[in-house]
DNA sequence: CCTTAATTGACAATATATTGTCAATGCGGT
DNA sequence: ACCGCATTGACAATATATTGTCAATTAAGG
């Protein structure tokens, strides 16, 4: 029933906090985004999808798209399948690849996109409150960096 | 097409690189986590609410561990309930109430989570790697105070 | 004591995401 | 042309988590 274990450094135990400080940000963060695009007929999932297809200057296929957002093929294809389904997004055939076609943006998607990228940005302002650009950039930093060894370690996504 | 936002402060596009950084932090957590504890038959959403059990000095009923760890109280009852199932823990009755029981961990509980301790702490000591103590916790800073500006405007998770 | 409101667990529906498997496709080397 | 390998999408199973609804229970106020 101990709450430190002595095997820790001193960053070791700040990691393990900020752990979960992460997964505690992680679950206020999609509830909070979901209710700030829902009127647009969007989720977190999909709004972070659309934001990836349109923030490319050439069209990908889905696991391309996966790749870069460092999530598994099939989460991403399931939810581009949804957004075609609504007219989001259409595919278009690839040239280099007979089955992978490429995920493009409808006039729709492109709308619902730029809705959302104008509602977020007065409330990423807001919710910035006092924080320094420089102190959020070097929290960025630390997590980018256990990012990346993470995923390095574990190799991709698949079996 | 574009990749900045016009209406975006300083502090509000770093916090919005900030947003997409936890999104991945946390699903590349969630798998390392999962394959750390595989071998004692956990989880890290099993290892998480176990964690919270074990921290308390006294027990709590589900819907109260729920609170705390920031989940919905049926998110937390599932896993209670898988724990429950594989005898990582045990209901008590409450004096103070005829339903809503208090979840204690049995000695397979205690082990396992006593194991997942001792491989964690290790493991989370050489990915902090060079990070010093203080970046990490500033870090942690930031996020609570998004975290928490988002659970104080979401009021809680309930209908 | 009674009414009202808040808490709690049960149940169901849905969204998100991983893992595993398979066949089709493309690519590089021989 | 062929072969071996990685990539890709389809399909299925499972874990994680939210939202919504309901009845049982508790707590608070009149």
């Amino acid at each position: 029933m101990q709450t430190r274990y002595p095997e820790h450094t001193d960053a070791g135990a700040e990691l393990t906090g900020l752990m979960l400080d992460i997964f505690r940000a992680n679950g206020a963060l999609l509830s909070a985004g979901d209710r700030l695009v829902a009127p647009l007929g969007l989720t977190s999932a999909r709004w972070q999808v659309l934001g990836s297809i349109a923030l490319t200057d050439h069209p990908l296929p889905v696991a391309h798209l996966a790749r870069v957002m460092g999530l598994s093929r099939q989460a991403v294809q399931r939810v581009v399948n949804d957004l075609e389904g609504e007219g989001f997004v259409r595919f278009e055939p690839n040239p280099h690849h007979k089955r992978a076609h490429l995920v493009v943006l409808t006039a729709r998607g492109q709308d619902a996109y730029a809705a959302a990228a104008s509602r977020e940005a007065p409330w990423a302002n807001k919710l910035a409150g006092d924080l320094a650009a420089e102190e959020i950039a070097a929290a960025r930093r630390v997590i980018a960096r256990l990012t990346r060894r993470l995923e390095e370690g574990a190799g991709d996504k698949e079996g």
